[in-house]
RNA sequence: GGCGGAGUAGCUCAGUUGGUUAGAGCAGCGGAAUCAUAAUCCGCGUGUCGGGGGUUCAAGUCCCUCCUCCGCUACCA
């Protein structure tokens, strides 16, 4: 079988993130992981938290704790909502990881014995108050072209022009307020991505099959302006991966750390390594190495459509640059952002669901399903909790779930909790064969394309063909003339429960697993032939009716939900 | 401002390289059934395909223009 390399776009370490978040790189990742999986594939499966960076110092401070002690704190919350949400990586690691440093050291050296490192001195906001040199967003003053009062140091919000944190009229720092900020001259080692343009665009050219959004926004930066620019791969902060030419020092650069955007994709690779530090696996080469086996990887990556510059021109300037055998990525998908309820999720005012806040309402399930069956593929896309409450209801309790229920109950009232004999199938159930052997053919289809709206709706048609057939064979109104002919019936609608857990495990994995117990299967084998699998549960073979899968949404519930959620987290 | 995405039935969305009467799910209306979580199944859609202009035998699908929403714009990550 083939090999999968799934990479998640790793969240960052500040903070729970929201349901936006979720549905934009991990939860896509997950399904396609165990998707894979499932069909027999070897997956390896990476995510990792993002832990550097002013944010994260920032974040601890105010949390009144050292830098490394709240990433290690926020690492296993986040570590634990994820397991909350059956996200199923191989290894969830950590961009502060030893490994990560040494490697993302390692790249920086062998990138400048390409001669694709050099220093750039330049003059940055320094605030002494703060004891820290200031990103541009840490620096709020009136604009100087329209005269608002609380404009960043990289664009005002009011009139949208671009500024240099210089051109503020009284700027002071948003972290204390500080006026004394002042101009520092500090030296930076920059990566020189602009001599690679000509190789990026070669590579991202040659990928037709992307989609669009994926592509078009790398073209842009290639090709925007002056082209693609060099980038600042370093930092003046206390937090990260201390810059070093692989073991060596880096004369001129003591104290310094490389920027989060550098070593976060590298934690890619690292993450392996971590994996097998944690004896989860063997050989992290063979993933990662096409000298030593990673040539039969086909690597995929998902993300929001805010990482799509990184992962397609600065890692693979990384990767490419290092002259070394590494992995390039084969595909990425990227996903547009999930508003809500008319607006943008909002960390800081607290709008909107975040990942605790999900699983305290409602099992995984219902959410996964939600965000999967609507995620924002070619469009941004909404959640209403309207929305949510109609679909959750119609597709899971009364489609899916109900088939279920109605399906055990009769059988249990009419033949005990065992699959019936006697009887044989007819053109009612040659029918609904040829119709599922055309929707399974078209979910693999979407499934492997990574279409994931589409591939929910063709699931939800594959479960709302076994309530059609139940309809029309009708077992309640058979059983009255011929037993027999009402035993075949559920004999099969039993198979199709089986197989509705075998299908629907990527979507949601736990019900699928209640259902796995509920009908005593050893396994979720992929289904190859469909005759063979609508028969895997031979007469006799018992069975116990689960509790209802899913319940409804009350109309009381989303209207708590929806005031309780509208803003202000405590 | 620049670049990109989107604007299709009340709602959420599909609509391949332009080609028969523009589709699906939900909601709504009518009916059937009563095994089941009052669940299910069947039937019902005259929508200016954002506006206008153009190319074409033929455009939701190509070109031009205008309008609206959203994202990005390189030191937030």
């Amino acid at each position: 079988m083939a090999r999968h390399l799934i990479t998640s776009a790793i969240p960052y370490i500040n903070g729970i993130k929201h349901l936006g978040n979720l549905v934009g790189s991990q939860l896509p990742a997950d399904l396609y992981a165990r998707y894979l999986r499932g069909r027999g594939n070897e997956v390896l499966f990476l995510c990792a938290t993002d832990e550097h960076g002013t944010p994260a110092e920032l974040a601890a401070a105010k949390a009144g704790k050292p830098v490394d002690e709240y990433c290690a704190e926020m690492h296993e919350v986040q570590s634990g909502i994820a397991e909350g949400f059956r996200l199923s990586f191989d290894h969830f690691g950590r961009s502060s990881s030893q490994r990560n440093q040494e490697l993302t050291q390692h790249f920086a050296g062998v990138l400048d014995e390409q001669g694709l490192i050099r220093e750039v001195s330049e003059t940055q906001m320094y605030s002494p108050t703060d004891g820290r040199y200031l990103p541009d967003r840490y620096i709020e003053g009136t604009c100087p072209n329209c005269g608002f009062d609380s404009a960043r140091g990289d664009q005002c919000d009011n009139c949208t022009k671009q500024l240099d944190p210089v051109d503020l009229i009284n700027p002071h720092s948003t972290i204390s307020g500080a006026t004394d900020l002042e101009m520092r001259e500090t030296k930076h080692l920059y990566l020189c991505q602009s001599q690679m343009k000509d190789e990026l665009e070669a590579w991202i050219d040659s990928k037709s099959d992307w989609p669009v959004l994926t592509t078009s926004i790398a073209k842009k930066w290639l090709n925007d302006g002056d082209g693609l620019q060099d980038r600042g791969i370093t930092r003046d902060l206390d937090w990260g991966v201390p810059v070093k030419k692989g073991t060596e020092d880096w004369p001129g650069m003591e104290g310094k750390v490389f920027y989060v955007w550098f070593d976060a994709p590298i934690e890619y690779i690292a993450c392996s390594q971590e994996w097998v530090d944690a004896g989860k696996g063997e050989d992290w080469q063979r993933w990662w190495r096409t000298d030593a086996g990673a040539e039969d990887v086909t690597y995929t990556q998902f993300m929001g459509k805010d990482n799509v510059p990184f992962h397609t021109l600065s890692f693979p300037a990384t990767i490419l640059g290092s002259g070394e055998p590494w992995k390039l990525v084969d595909y990425i998908k990227s996903f547009n952002y999930l508003n809500y309820e008319g607006g943008q999720f909002s960390t800081s005012r607290g709008r909107g669901v975040f990942m605790d806040q999900a699983l305290e309402v409602l099992p995984s399930d219902y959410w996964r399903w939600w965000l999967l069956s609507h995620a924002p593929e070619s469009s941004d896309a909404e959640f209403t909790w309207e929305n949510f409450q109609a679909s959750v209801n119609k597709d899971l309790a009364d489609v899916l779930g109900n088939f279920v229920s109605r399906v055990t109950k009769f059988c249990r009232s009419k033949f005990g909790e065992v699959v019936p004999e006697g009887g044989s199938y007819g053109a009612a159930e040659e029918a609904l064969l040829a119709e599922l052997t055309e929707r399974l053919q078209r979910y693999e289809q979407m499934m492997d394309a990574m279409e994931v709206r589409k591939s929910a709706q063709e699931l939800r048609a594959i479960w709302a063909a076994g309530n059609e057939y139940l309809q029309s064979a009708a077992p309640w109104a058979a059983f009255k003339e011929d037993p027999e002919r009402a035993a075949a019936i559920v004999r099969l609608s039993l198979n199709l429960i089986r197989l509705y857990a075998v299908l629907s495990a990527p979507f949601i994995p736990d019900t699928s697993a209640v259902l796995k117990e509920a009908m005593k299967l050893d396994s979720l084998d992929w289904p190859g032939d469909l005759n063979e699998a609508l028969s895997a549960l031979p007469a006799g073979a018992e069975f116990t009716v689960p509790e209802n899968l899913f319940r409804k949404i009350t109309d009381d519930e989303r209207e708590e939900w929806q005031q309780r959620f509208s803003g202000k987290r405590d």
